[in-house]
DNA sequence: CATGGTAAGCGTACGCTGTAAACATAGATT
DNA sequence: AATCTATGTTTACAGCGTACGCTTACCATG
């Protein structure tokens, strides 16, 4: 591994452990966002973190394993940018969605990961859990804000869902290309979120 | 191959050939229903099919190849379903809605493969652009017509988008388990749509 | 100080994968 | 009868995830 060429074996202190693990976490990150998935393997990853191809496997049992772990990064990334949005002065409504997509916007790569339809079992990586929880609940947050305001009426858990939902809806069809150039997405977004607003309004 | 043990060699007319197509196909499909995405490769396809790994090879250039056809006919079926249900007497809105989430729900594994985020440029195969866009245009069938009937107002292809978008995130979002068990996905949907329609009204 | 236990990392190896290439076969064509 | 060609098989290769065993060097104990 060899992180400053000092110590080269035994003796990792738990920090050290999981500053290794940090960093196998971020050249993963980067293996995915600039060569897709596809460019993704152990192997690539050892080769670009400057380790053997086994020396990853000293921190995370599987690839499955790993992967996790970068996905719960993305979900912590996600939500310090949407509580570093509410937590301004401006909080309307429509900044955190756009926030939201813009995250998926400027990192595809990191919002595949997360939503790929084909990872199994989450519910085996409590720090994955954790991380989408916090994500989801910056996301509810500001419904919940809005229906004890008295701007919308109804369940604030089931709101939230049904906006996130249709954010998300929108995202993955584009990020799947199978949304047209016209009509544009911010058009999509726009009448989306407002007939939503209009049809929850108490 | 020997789908008859007729005809061992040579002269394979053109619906032959898209017989045998189908055939991997169908093949393919249950392999991926069965044992998920990870159950799939083409020597688990070829033994399935009875025929040596590289014979598919004869009809499909490569695995992409193959995964876009299989996916256009997954696109078709939808399609199919789509029909049935608006060519018969009951076209309320709902119905297709619901008969959307119903295919999802029982035929998960090809909703996946629809709409998994990780496939590349679906544009290079002509099939299944084009079945993709008849599912669409099923889709949007009724919202036009609602349009029409001046049930609900604004661009048509828009608002079929946003309808699409709003399920689909409902389904992609259960898909990848990140819905709770409550609120049910039932109410969900029926809080999304219900609202959707309010706020498009005429 | 010597020693043994143990954790870190490495190298090798196995059984997969997708698929390129060479080959065999048997009907169709000449 | 000889040749051509579409079909399918066999063989081979590079790359994958990762199990396993080895070496190295620290630390606790004698």
């Amino acid at each position: 591994m060899s992180e400053t060429a000092v110590r080269k074996t035994r003796a990792r202190s738990a920090e050290d452990r999981e500053a290794v693990r940090e960093r196998l976490c971020q050249v993963a990150t980067r293996l995915f966002v600039e060569h897709g998935e596809m460019g993704f393997s152990m192997r690539a990853l050892a080769t670009d973190a400057g380790c053997s191809p086994m020396a990853a496997y000293r921190y995370f049992e599987t690839k499955e394993d790993l992967l996790a772990a970068v996905r719960a990064r993305a979900y912590r990334r996600l939500a310090d940018t949407l509580e570093s949005v509410s937590d301004g002065e401006r909080r309307k409504a429509r900044d955190i969605g756009e926030a939201y997509v813009r995250f998926a916007e400027q990192n595809p790569a990191e919002y595949r990961l997360m939503f790929d339809l084909s990872q199994p079992d989450d519910a085996r990586y409590p720090e994955l859990s954790e991380a989408a929880a916090r994500a989801r609940w910056c996301m509810n947050k500001y419904v919940r804000e809005m229906v004890e305001a008295g701007v919308l009426a109804g369940d604030p858990e089931v709101l939230g869902y049904v906006f996130w939902a249709t954010i998300h809806g929108l995202i993955v069809l584009k990020l799947a290309g199978r949304l047209p150039a016209t009509p544009d997405f911010e058009t999509l977004r726009r009448t989306a979120l407002g007939a939503l607003m209009r049809g929850l309004r108490a």
